[in-house]
DNA sequence: CTTGTTTTTGAGTATACGCTCTATTTTGAG
DNA sequence: CTCAAAATAGAGCGTATACTCAAAAACAAG
């Protein structure tokens, strides 16, 4: 394992080139000699580093993944406005690991069995999250609140999938919109 | 070519043999071995057939784009409510072209130009649809009317997407409460 | 049955991929 | 300065993949 300050430099130079790379070629074009190339490393020291490749493109999607919670360790406190801005600034300020994000939960890695786990209590943690918060604003019954909640969420995750087909795409304006709505 | 009846019999069977592959395994478990595997064919006759595995992986891709659209041809007739049932009856009717649609759109296979090009223009299309459905039945400025349209998709792909992670989910219901609230 | 066409077979090819291993250089604590 | 640990280089290996090709079998029209 990476010990002294040059082995520190060079896992970092890997885990940016993977996540440039999943977002602009995708999964598939995430080669482990793209790999090496973009970050001038070569194949024995990556496995200095690294158990697999695999190893790398999980730690990137795991990040992403982690990026979309605002505060992770604040529970029972964030509002409603809180979740939703947090997950806007994500998609609009890191549009690269929120196209990870989508790709992974549209099944580009789900096949990952420790991926796929992660992912959905991820996903059910968000949830919970988001229906306490409007449990805690408005009178509604829990059964209420979660779907209010899967309502909200699905909008979200909607104008962040619109958001891929178009990049100008008003993510903020239209979300601004949805929660008017509610 | 295939012009007698057993090149098309085989045909047909590998397109169904990549349908599969492709919602089960996805982009990448889609081999060519796993195709001629199930569909019990081998790559002599494949290639009597296709151009390439690629080909057939646009097919089927360009298949479930089209899928989504309810009566292409009918222009300028279908009502909101028609178009919005449409929609949902592919995402619950149809999983597995649901799935291959989603993952095209989230970039699974965007690096082909034809196929980028397609998915968008057919993206457009769906929303103008969607836009003029709207003007015919609220009176609106094409501005409004194209947002709502943009906040409704929006909302469909979120549902498809949720579903992605929980097929237990209730799309037509929740479509119903989206549907409400305009 | 004959004959040209279509379909199928499956061994074989080229290539790209993930990964290993040994030798060499670099690092930094004592 | 010394030296053990860490980092790097890069040739090379095994495997999986998409694809080819020549020959054989199945097919259908006359």
């Amino acid at each position: 394992m990476a010990r002294y300050l040059p082995g520190l430099q060079t896992r970092d130079r890997i885990l940016e080139s993977t996540t440039w790379l999943l977002a602009r070629v995708g999964l598939d074009g995430t080669t482990l000699a793209a790999i090496l190339d973009r970050a001038k490393v070569r194949s024995g020291s990556f496995y200095n580093l690294f158990e697999s490749k695999d190893e790398v493109i999980l730690t990137v999607i795991g990040e992403a993944i982690n990026a979309v919670d605002p505060h992770p360790d604040g529970e029972g406190k964030d509002t409603v406005r809180e979740l939703v801005d947090a997950y806007i600034e994500f998609i609009t300020g890191q549009p690269t690991l929120a196209q990870i994000y989508l790709q992974t939960a549209v099944g580009g890695a789900l096949n990952d069995e420790r991926l796929a786990h992660r992912f959905l209590s991820h996903h059910e943690t968000r949830l919970t999250r988001l229906t306490d918060a409007i449990r805690r604003e408005q009178k509604l019954t829990k059964r209420q609140a979660r779907a209010e909640a899967e309502l909200l969420l699905a909008g979200l995750n909607g104008l962040a999938f619109h958001r891929m087909l178009d990049p100008d795409f008003d993510v903020a304006g239209r979300a601004e919109e949805l929660l008017a709505r509610r």
